[in-house]
RNA sequence: GCCGGGAUGGUGAAACUGGUAAACACAGGGGACUUAAAAUCCCCCGGGCGUCACGCCCUUGCGGGUUCAAGUCCCGCUCCCGGCACCA
């Protein structure tokens, strides 16, 4: 054992360990270390974006969450694998770059360096010969090579679209990188522009996506975010023919309306297909085609405007609902199918030409949005659907959205509105006017950027060809160095003035050609990198089946729910395409993910303006990294959060120099039989929660457990302490090494798999406190043997004075019996 | 508006399946040890009332309810945090 006076010295003691760490490869695994684990157990974090001012708190905390657990499944001696990676190409780090004059060649190293330099201190079990950095052309010709399975297989195609343009950041962004109508980077209004682009059909796949989250194990705010994220609908789709110009506005039999050819026919989605005979105007977003055919000459001008004022609207202005109704009449005219009545055809920015057809009916006694249309426009409003109470005639205050019987719709009128929607579809049906339909909010996910800093598309055009893949061969397509990367207006990406870059022969006819000059999405990179780490090693294919075979799905990934809809979204689209291409066994990649909660500090978000941001650093330096891991843990519930208060990093600092001093000083005897219990159960209680992710509360038991062995000053048997140390491991790594060597063991206290076993036996209390209750109000509490029958127990609660003193005279109705918690007695 | 998650002492938070509300910790107060300090150990620490022993009453955002018993379950609200939002 060590001399006693020897204090805890934390950095000492880190830099120690972490050394040995090192250049013991206690973390790392070879390739072959990989093929053989015989319990493989595949920790994963979301890996960081490494930026300029090094690891913020809210990126250790999720790292220490997700090595607290998995160096728990290494005590327990399973083979875990936690790999950490850098996130590094992007517009982030583009736009930092650039407001620095630094070329990003040269930024990102630097900030990896650091990056790993922190990483490496705050204790974390990483595997550093499996790292990934995604723009490093060893990665990205692997990312490349995932983008060509996808346009191989028909999964990519090039289209024009309406796209969202920051003219700060100059860039397009994905619906999803929009927030509330700004740039989510600069909170400048976002334009729309019309670009060519490359596009995943994740719609696709949208029933699927949904579908298999059923079957994983995710946090439940994660899979609700992303069911509504893909935001399937019930309806079904009808058909509205034209009215042709010469022709006259008076309504005909409907049984006669039939459809024309697709160009004169206007298909609307819809979930109230019960509502039609309500329908008394359609409404088509501005870009419809149909719009050309419909506009009269003398509505041509206005619509005109209104269409060129909605193209240069952006998409913020649209999506703002509070704003009023806009929209103009375009002259044209189509029949309604069920009522054959000729109504107005309008065209308004409220319908969205990417959901649906682009096209609604309105039905303004039944659609709040329609409604307000109505108004605006002084447009009519019947009723077809009555509620409780309510009769065909009852006037509309407002949109009736609930149930009822259909009233005004002819031959339906009384039926119910759920039994209408399927009635009513087949009616129309018969016509070919109407078929049941779903519809998801998913858009396909746009993965073109005009940008510099990313891995190009590895697309050559070719004028005689079209879009050819680079062969997989020519992987990767390297980025070049480009000194003059800043964006323009012109919507081109920097690639596209590098001539003796983007000339290339086309791989199929070899004639001079183009190569993309876009490049692709950074959730593209993060797609799919969990599949590479344990693969590092493999230069000539992305992943080595037989280790992904071993490894694969993750089995616990932890992260921010920030991510819930993209990068989850996108990672579980990726794998299963490449599932369904032969490239991988299973289709879903993270069997279990959890989502941590967010730090914040005194009671207040944090933030850069705030300046009340927590520096780790210093913090680190000060206490150490074993205190800084146990306090974050142990500030609140890992899946929520917490609120870091500076002073409260001393209880945790104090448990461990009292830990320090219980271990130094412990004797080579037996354990005392009181503290041996409180050990077991403290055993079964940590054991159950760290699994959980319940760190402060088992924290709170360990803690718990070292003032037993301290109480009163005692001096601690080392059975007592040892198992202590092997459970604070996780959440304190050096210390444990350290205390653990001190008690003689030879190596990492993670390799030994020392995780102490729990005996029920041991745990067992002989005797526990009960609760005594009168008419459910505490009036004593009485030690008995544990497991003491209701008699024993009612007769000690009957000895205890106070007990007598409310049953004096009272009959007892009855006695409620909870085996060693409660007794009470019901009197009246 | 919709979907998640919350609201418990001075503070961060505990509370298993409905069964002694406030574990663990911070801050605060008192004491022991010490020349002193640090560290350590012991005691007090939701509010009110008693013959501050024994004991009683109130208390988990608000209002109802179920139950022998509710922080926990049910109904109706308020507020806070996060996400989505003209999705037909």
């Amino acid at each position: 054992m060590a001399e006693k006076d020897h204090s805890y010295d934390p950095s000492g003691v880190e830099e120690k360990w972490q050394k040995y760490w090192d250049d013991h490869g206690i973390n790392r695994f070879t390739r072959d270390g990989l093929r053989a684990a015989s319990d493989p157990f595949y920790n994963l974090m979301m890996f960081p974006y490494p930026s300029a001012e090094g690891l913020h708190v809210g990126n250790i905390y999720a790292f220490t969450g997700a090595d607290v657990h998995g160096r728990y499944q290494r005590l327990r001696g399973r083979d875990v694998f936690e790999p950490i990676g850098f996130d590094a190409f992007g517009i982030h780090s583009e736009n930092f770059a650039l407001k620095m004059g630094i070329h990003p060649m040269d930024l990102i190293p630097k900030n990896v360096e650091n990056f790993t330099r922190q990483l490496r201190r705050i204790g974390g079990m990483f595997d550093w010969d499996h790292t990934v950095d995604t723009t490093d052309p060893a990665y990205y010709r692997w990312t490349q090579w995932v983008f060509l399975q996808l346009f191989k297989a028909g999964l990519a195609e090039r289209k024009e679209a309406p796209v969202n343009w920051c003219p700060s950041c100059m860039t397009v962004l994905a619906n999803e990188q929009v927030v509330g109508g700004l740039c989510e980077r600069c909170d400048t209004p976002v334009e729309q522009r019309r670009i060519a682009q490359w596009f995943f059909a994740i719609t696709k796949y949208a029933q699927r996506l949904l579908d298999n989250l059923d079957e994983i194990d995710w946090s439940e705010s994660t899979t609700k975010a992303q069911r509504n994220w893909i935001g399937r609908s019930e309806g079904a789709e009808l058909a509205f023919p034209l009215v042709p110009h010469d022709e006259g506005h008076d309504p005909v039999d409907p049984e006669s309306v039939a459809a024309r050819d697709d160009a004169h026919t206007i298909r609307v989605f819809t979930t109230r297909p019960d509502t039609v005979f309500g329908a008394t105007f359609m409404v088509l977003a501005p870009e419809h085609p149909a719009v050309e055919l419909l506009v009269t000459d003398e509505h041509q001008v206005v619509v005109d405007a209104y269409q060129r004022q909605a193209a240069a609207t952006d998409l913020v202005a649209r999506q703002k609902t509070d704003k009023t109704k806009t929209g103009v009449f375009t002259g044209g005219y189509c029949r309604n199918p069920a009522t054959g009545e000729a109504i107005p055809v309008w065209i308004a920015d409220y319908v969205l030409m990417d959901y649906g057809t682009g096209a609604i009916m309105a039905v303004p006694g039944h659609d709040e949005r329609d409604f307000e249309f109505a108004r605006e426009f002084g447009l009519e409003i019947p009723r077809v659907v009555a509620g409780e109470g309510e009769d065909a005639d009852t006037p509309l205050e407002s949109a009736y959205v609930g149930p009822g019987r259909l009233v005004n719709s002819g031959q339906f009128d009384g039926m119910d509105k759920d039994e209408a929607i399927r009635a009513i579809t087949a009616w129309l049906g018969e016509r070919d006017l109407g078929e049941l339909r779903v519809n998801f909010r998913l858009h396909d996910w746009c993965i073109s950027r005009q940008r510099y800093w990313g891995p190009p598309i590895p697309v050559i055009h070719c004028d005689g060809c079209g879009p050819v893949a680079v062969p997989e061969a020519d992987l990767p397509v390297v980025l070049p160095r480009v000194e003059d990367f800043k964006p323009d207006d012109s919507g081109i990406s920097p690639l596209a003035r590098v001539k003796e870059w983007y000339e290339a022969p086309c791989p199929q006819c070899g004639a001079l050609a183009r190569r993309e000059t876009d490049v692709s999405d950074t959730f593209l990179d993060s797609g799919w990198y969990f599949l590479r780490y344990p693969s590092t090693d493999s230069d000539d294919r992305p992943f080595d089946d037989e280790i992904t075979k071993r490894w694969l799905p993750v089995d616990t990934y932890i992260g921010g729910n920030e991510h819930a809809v993209l990068h989850l979204m996108y990672s579980r689209f990726l794998t299963m395409v490449l599932h369904d291409l032969g490239h991988l066994e299973f289709e879903e990649p993270f069997a279990r993910f959890r989502a941590h909660g967010l730090i914040i500090r005194n009671g207040a978000k944090m933030s850069k303006s705030r300046g009340n941001v927590i520096v780790p650093d210093p913090i680190i330096e000060s206490v150490g990294a074993d205190a800084f891991r146990l306090y974050l843990m142990f500030l609140g519930p890992f899946e929520e959060g917490g609120d870091y208060r500076d002073e409260g990093i001393e209880g945790p600092r104090g448990f461990l120099n009292r830990l320090w001093d219980a271990a130094q000083s412990a004797e080579d005897r037996a354990p005392d039989p009181d503290v041996e219990r409180k050990l077991h159960q403290t055993i079964q209680q940590v054991t159950d929660q760290i699994p959980g992710l319940q760190y402060n509360t088992a924290i709170a038991a360990l803690m718990e457990y070292l003032n037993a062995v301290r109480s009163g000053g005692r001096v601690a048997a080392r059975a007592e302490v040892e198992p202590l140390v092997v459970m604070v491991a996780p959440f304190a790594p050096h210390i444990a090494e350290e205390l653990w060597a001190g008690f003689g063991h030879e190596g990492s206290i993670f390799d030994a798999a020392p995780w102490p076993r729990f005996d029920a036996e041991k745990a067992k209390e002989s005797t526990v406190e009960v609760a005594v209750q009168v008419n459910g109000r505490l009036r004593a509490t009485i030690r008995i043997p544990a497991d003491a029958s209701r008699e024993v127990a009612e007769a000690a609660a009957r000895a205890q004075e106070n007990v007598v003193r409310y049953l004096d005279g009272a009959s007892v109705r009855k006695v409620i019996h909870v085996p060693n918690r409660l007794l009470n007695f019901v009197v009246g």
